[in-house]
DNA sequence: AATGAATGAGTGTTCATTCAT
DNA sequence: GATGAATGAACACTCATTCAT
């Protein structure tokens, strides 16, 4: 499996740190092959083309948010609950790395639309998450049983996506992590009413 | 006036109609002119260059955009209602413009930071008449009076575009101003708690 | 007679300062128009094309140049004082136009091979004064019997250019016209020996 | 070092040619990549850009043309026999490469200041052979005690380089080395005086 | 497996010239 | 005669991808 060559994630490593220093439109391949210290030639060794590579990149650091989130929420009682931890967990990660943050929320946006398709495929995985909670929150009472999953979960989503961007943009200069309780209270707030 | 001159208007509507149609990354500078029906030069009377089409689009659009939400709410009494009535000047304007909608939620989000960071000064008006709804129902009891009117404003302008994204990319195959309602109710409730 | 049209020579005097101040490439038909103070079509009611313009250019110039050095010379004896003052005249009337000096010594000289050949045309008879001063000095002994006429005109025109060249290049720092008389001295011993 | 790579110098001699056969102005990118038998592309891995194409044709073309006129003097043992080398060298040179003739007299200068600024920088190592001419005459008495180095160096380019360039706008008619002689005469007659 | 030299398709912008008024 | 808005041809350069070694 491709993940078990150590020269796999090293690209995407180098993908990562050359996309968030150099911009999505200045990362060209060579510039990713030099910062991961391989010859062009070897990345497509890799991988099938450049969009392979952004794919590739999101699919690894994405599948292993959700992988954290599961395990942040596995052990908590209420969705309430659920939800703080979910919040929190979005927001500390992409807090640690910064330069990550940068390459989810500004550069890979500027992609085409096929790849942006394809993120999202990836991105099903997190939305999965948020439903389950949502059910479980109406199936419990804690929600409003007249709740619209589809549209909570763009709030939930939407929300806590437009807030890390702002934070981005505005050059990671406050404490985003901060920011989880009071949001999750807004969020709380438009499930439950 | 620039916007007395006809061929301004009509190239950047001709913009809006080949970004949607070929995509961001197609949309060259002869593809736009033969849309508008004049010389590749021409576009360069009106335009200084390409990236100033693309801003003066999102300026003429989100201007009128903006005027029009607030010709809506002005005779509103309450920040819920001004609230609904935004959310459904919202959905109402981008659905009438299929294009318009393809061309601002999926194609013009290719663009690079340097065109992102002018059309976010463009929003910014938007932003502001969100907040002034939010100052209101804070005043006068209908919000908590612990909101953080910046969240705020982040969730809902996070959700409402989460929910017109999801659309577009549906394939605009549901009725978006249907939601409209359900959206307030979620967002209000946000606000309220 | 194009010249009795005053928005002729105000034409040629504006391409004049034009390209002196912007250099030949950056001199556009409007930047010329604008200066002359007519409408770029105008400039089309006195003028075939661009290239027209500078040919007439230089022969306006260039004529009123030869016109001059021939009075200069008229009333002196011998070849060596036409030689005199001839490179005198050549060099005061430069020094004393600055803009003229850059268009003809440096920026006239980027024009394509046709223009330049044009120009040569006109420079012809420049020559032919140059070729009369030599014959009469051969005819009466000042120079060597044996003097090739065509290599002497070669020196001779090609010394007072380069040294012309050299001072424009040099930012027109020193005194140019105190070199005539060493100029002289120099292309005189050539033509003796 | 770059002129161990074959295709550097396959490159400039392509330029040359086409050049030479098209014109300074005609002499596209693509033209010359054609003739030199390489992609586009690959003129970029050899230079920066067209300009430095032009540049680096003059610095390799001049500068070999003054390590050999450097040879013929070295064994000479007056300053009028290297004076006459130097002119037979220079008439020789560029009568057996007649595009290069054609290239360095007409169509080079046809480039912008900016080019003929770092021509000029080359030919400063040609001026610099001129000089040591001047000098040895001087001081070994062959040449006159007041002789002004710096504008017998502009008579003696100055003349070569118009009796060249008339050769090469009589579309090289005539014998040039054949006027090495008489050329030579001059100029001797005029550093003597 | 790894290399890196070579490839060549693709496009925004300028500006001399025209012509309807 | 004078205008100036409109025209449209023309070209340097980048960079993802290949393939001989």
């Amino acid at each position: 499996m491709k993940k078990n060559k150590p020269k796999y994630m090293q690209i995407i490593d180098a993908a990562v740190v050359v996309i968030a220093e150099n911009g999505y439109h200045s990362a060209q391949v060579s510039k990713i092959a030099k910062q991961a210290g391989v010859a062009d030639g070897t990345i497509y060794l890799y991988f099938k083309n450049k969009e392979d590579i952004l794919i590739s990149l999101f699919q690894e650091k994405m599948g292993n948010f959700v992988e954290k989130i599961e395990e942040k929420i596995a052990g908590k009682d209420t969705a309430a609950e659920k939800l703080l931890m979910m919040v929190e967990a979005h927001f500390r990660m992409l807090s640690k790395d910064r330069h990550l943050a940068i390459v989810t929320q500004l550069e890979l946006r500027q992609s085409n639309k096929d790849l942006r398709l394809k993120i999202n495929e990836v991105l099903k995985g997190y939305l999965k998450v948020i439903d389950d909670i949502l059910i479980e929150g109406k199936e419990n009472g804690e929600f409003s049983s007249t709740l619209d999953i589809r549209l909570a979960r763009q709030m939930i989503f939407g929300t806590m996506d437009e807030t890390v961007t702002s934070w981005v943009m505005n050059e990671q200069k406050y404490d985003l992590t901060a920011l989880s309780s009071s949001v999750h209270h807004l969020l709380l707030n438009g499930c439950k009413g």
